[in-house]
DNA sequence: ACGCGCCATGCAAACGATTGCGCTGCTCTG
DNA sequence: CAGAGCAGCGCAATCGTTTGCATGGCGCGT
């Protein structure tokens, strides 16, 4: 039986050079183009030490096979793997932050960067449970880098960690004095624009929505107080909102009732909130803007797509993500970087 | 200058057990310990063989002194990475795709399931210029399993690595007789539903929006066609709709300007599509659902969010997560795995 | 014709873990 | 008391590459 098959396999008429044995490592590719598996690597990596001719017939031989080299020896060998990690704390949001649109929004531009530049991405999505959630990530030796979307509430842990690990970059705010490198905008100055855009039109009793337990939207939240403060006799209610999926609409649900029509403007600490809110609010029969008037923070795609579209903050996203790589790269290569805060910057739509 | 600041490093008080020097691998730790490397490899492992004192000396010293093996070499040894690939074709759409709401809602639950076995997540977004990038990623070396979402226009492509490389699972449809293992709904069902919840509620001259060139969408319309033929005297109208975020926008502009006032039922191939064509239709002064009734595909959670909320066909996200992670599980144990197909169910809400 | 230099390649030592096998001692049994 | 059996640990091979250094051969200048 077992010759008959082998034999079955040889008479079907496909040359060998088709079908050809898989070969498992360069050894054997070494065998077979008859030199040695040093050349062999060099060939494949296209090093211009190797005559071209054997290069070429090295790289056909790889090619006909459909042989690539073994990606762990390599790195294991040459102590770095291309991958960069992009890990999301959920310090506090236990279930949502994953699909959360504005992550994914980044996520998707840094993919982008970060595949430009021939890396791959590993996902990590990590609820810090532990102290050392982050130095089991950084000391994995699978990782050229770290990219961190969030500080969520483990500003500690993270300088602690990036006292010692250097290409660590994370998207959030930057607090005076504070060592690890982050991009953002300038979370402060953008609640500014929320709120002093609804005073401008005229709204007196504001309400803010959001979690103020990360350091952005609590910045947020501040920008908002000193908007206040500086227009005698506006009111500003705050209100904790945390950002799960299942529990948004309920909660807003829950703040709207308890504000009854006092409110007359939202400042939302993100533009999922914001759409959130507006929806509450034309169900119960509240018209946006002219009764209460909305303003996100974010400026996600879908932001054009509401009705009525969304007057936000814009932060762009886009170069965020371009600022965080590059900064990475750059922090790979063993340079200091400093954070980078951009400004952010009021889009009028229609909804404030 | 240097000497003063390592000898005032040296005098902060702090004991040497608490900031110990860093050890780079199992046998300078094996060294401390005054064992070999294999026992510490193997007490690092929780291995019942090594006696249990050692065992927690050795655990208690990697503590201390912050030390993890290094995966890569344990990856290369063991012949397993712990990895699983995560790959998103883009046959067509260039830029969009990974930003797309419908992906990064599987992709986040993806993760859950992924971590919840104990496995990374890596990310491919792949423009599939060479006819090789699936083998590249499959042979890498780097991964113990891939995901792929969405067949593109590659179904030639993955049926052929699906041939030698098993644990791969794709989202997307089945088609008879195919050789690569998929996870999907009932794309034609899908489509038909739609199609008949319009029907039903006196649309006669419905529009598709969507592009045909994915398998997924094709069936779709395949699905609303026929609900069409079995109803007399209703027509349909396709539009090739492209997801790409900045080409959505003006296009279904100019369907829209195209139809006129021909139209009073939409069938969307996506929620997205959905969202963005409710939306210029508001702007158009047209009352959705009384003039035009629109229903969607996926029932994503910004579905609810919409004004008003979309009638939609839903897809469960999470349970066609579970069962991927479910079905590459059992095919990396050398399992073979029938496809799945799950029943999609019509969401009734407001826009249709 | 001789030696110098360079091109192309081979050799072998890393990289850092895992693991089968074998060697100690010690305990237990007949 | 001898031999078996076992717990605990060390040895060394192995995973598949990369890369510094050594080497062989050849051309070229004098």
């Amino acid at each position: 039986m077992q010759a008959l098959k082998n034999g079955g396999m040889g008479e079907l008429g496909i040359p060998e050079g088709q079908r050809p044995r898989r070969i498992r490592n360069i050894q054997e590719l070494a065998k077979i183009a008859g030199v040695s598996a040093g050349t062999v690597s060099r060939a494949l990596a296209g090093k211009e030490l190797v005559n071209k001719e054997t290069r070429e017939r090295i790289q056909a031989i790889a090619r006909d096979h459909g042989f690539r080299p073994n990606q762990m020896a390599r790195r294991l060998r040459t102590q770095q793997t291309g991958v960069i990690g992009v890990v999301i704390p959920l310090g506090h949001e236990r279930r949502q932050h994953i699909s959360d649109p504005f992550f994914m929004t980044l996520l998707g531009h840094l993919a982008d960067e970060l595949t430009e530049s021939g890396h791959d991405l590993m996902l990590s999505r990590v609820i810090p449970g532990d102290a050392d959630w982050l130095d089991r990530i950084v000391d994995s030796g699978m990782l050229d880098g770290v990219l961190m979307i969030g500080q969520s509430d483990q500003f500690e842990t993270i300088e602690r960690v990036a006292e010692y690990y250097k290409p660590l970059v994370v998207w959030g705010s930057h607090r005076e004095g504070q060592v690890h490198c982050t991009v953002g905008s300038d979370n402060f100055a953008g609640g500014g624009l929320a709120a002093r855009r609804l005073i401008e039109r005229g709204a007196g009793r504001l309400a803010f929505f959001g979690d103020t337990r990360g350091p952005e939207i609590e910045q947020r939240l501040f920008g908002a107080r000193a908007a206040v403060a500086a227009s005698g006799g506006v009111l500003l209610k705050v209100f904790p909102t945390h950002l799960s999926a299942e529990q948004l609409g309920p909660q807003i649900a829950a703040h709207l009732d308890e504000l009854g029509d006092w409110v007359d403007g939202i400042v939302a600490a993100t533009d999922v909130i914001a759409m959130t809110a507006i929806g509450q609010l034309q169900q119960r029969g509240c018209p946006v803007p002219d009764r209460v008037a909305v303003v996100g923070y974010d400026d996600l795609p879908l932001a054009t797509q509401t009705v009525p579209p969304l007057t936000t903050v814009r932060q762009d996203i886009a170069e965020g993500a371009k600022a965080m790589v590059a900064a990475l790269h750059r922090r790979i290569a063993g340079e200091d970087t400093p954070s980078v805060v951009m400004a952010p910057e009021l889009v009028v739509r229609a909804s404030a």
